[in-house]
DNA sequence: ACTTGTCAACTAACATGTTAGAATGTTATT
DNA sequence: AATAACATTCTAACATGTTAGTTGACAAGT
């Protein structure tokens, strides 16, 4: 009854370039894995090929795999194994739904205390993002993107906050990095991204929030479209696959 | 330079009446001691004394404190020890935008979608509230507050965001153990309540988020002055105590 | 007095051995 | 054939030994 969920350790990248403490490094390495999907939902993640591969004992593996236990991307099963998280709809939603919130009073605080400085910054980066597109360079795209609300986030001023947001839409951006940019949407992007940012420099917050909620509005129905259509993602695990290839 | 940071490890509970692995009842023994300040701020958080006193070995321990880490109630220096962390108005200011954000989006999606039933279960917190206001029971107030607030969370069906809300208000939670209740407090806070309440009744999304912001902006100013009556507890920790005995 | 360097003591981080519970396959029983 | 008892084999969880980096005290030099 073994669905060939094995997990394939030589995928891991070299831990020695990598900072940190060994177990920092182990699970940065698993992490980067199971974001690419190298190591797949459902797969078992056993220690002692992870701790051949990377040439380390299992203390460090196992404070590894606690870490990644507590961001949700693996289930650790007591006393029995431990294997890597399905996508989970609900889980998704609810990142989707707490990113918005902070996204949202960010973008109100934000509106109130701009500063000129701020703003220049802002205009830089939405001047990127106009000539990234027409570079066509849709992977530059994407990180001004980041970089975009980063700044916003940055500029209220609570330092912990980017971190935060990153670590509540982690199970979002897994399922995002599965999105196949489609043609317009990097335009729409923008034009959603300008609103805000006009919002925010008019100091008008409820706008600011409310051109924020349409933009990241986009993004949850084209998950729940990838769901229909790759289904052995996503528990529940015993559906089958027979539309995509 | 040792200003009796020593903590006394008979302090801590007895943890065989926890449930979950050594290390979930031990980071759960340790975790109570530092909120009720019997681990004090700047403490030495020493294994030898906590394994001899729990009887067990280091490894659990080394997991609690892992977890510990990770919630920012104590910082592990490297290769050098562990230390109670002291309070961070920066790091309170910061879990008190992060639970508002959540708690206002909270309220508006529980405006738009309150059922019968769950308005049945606030409007019988809220009598509650009354009848422990006139009994006089502060700390049977305390629960029926957390409770109204945990109820609205888990009216929006997501069934992460009240654990999420605690880990983003513990720090917040953490100092408000030190406020003495104020005579009148408890009243205002009922109508402050019954306010939120009745905008979420009437649907109305914006004023239910009002309300809820008129009732959370009540606390930090209150936090902000025992920062300066007890500065000792907070960093840095080089202030001298005098004011307070 | 004020650095600077050496050393001893302490601790987190790591390695490795041990234990006990869960999963799975096998055999015995009906 | 179905099922219940059993045994084998996994693994996480735990215990304990080892390594290496940090800290602080003290001594020596300025």
């Amino acid at each position: 009854m073994n669905y060939a969920d094995e997990i394939d350790a030589s995928l891991l990248s070299d831990i020695r370039t990598i900072k940190g403490s060994l177990g920092q490094r182990v699970h940065e390495a698993i992490k980067t894995a199971i974001l690419t999907l190298d190591f797949p939902p459902g797969a078992n993640l056993r220690k002692a090929p992870i701790c051949e591969r990377l040439g380390v004992s299992r203390a460090p593996v196992s404070d590894a795999i606690a870490r990644l236990a507590s961001e949700g991307l693996v289930d650790v099963i007591p006393q029995s194994g431990t294997r890597v998280s399905y996508f989970s709809m609900s889980e998704i939603r609810e990142g989707a739904f707490l990113r918005e919130a902070l996204e949202l009073s960010t973008a109100s605080k934000v509106a109130h205390d701009l500063t000129e400085e701020q703003r220049q910054k802002l205009r830089r980066n939405l001047r990127m993002q106009e000539f990234l597109i027409q570079d066509g360079d849709n992977v530059g795209f994407y990180k001004a993107d980041e970089e975009f609300h980063g700044l916003l986030m940055e500029f209220t001023g609570y330092v912990r906050l980017l971190n935060f947001a990153h670590s509540v839409s982690l199970q979002v951006n897994r399922a995002r990095i599965l999105l196949l940019p489609t043609p317009g949407r990097v335009a729409e992007t923008l034009e959603e991204h300008r609103a805000i940012y006009e919002a925010i420099c008019e100091r008008d917050g409820p706008a600011a929030q409310a051109a924020m909620q349409r933009h990241l509005g986009q993004l949850m129905p084209r998950i729940e479209e990838l769901a229909l259509e790759r289904p052995h993602l996503f528990n529940n695990p015993m559906a089958t696959t027979k539309q995509v290839g």
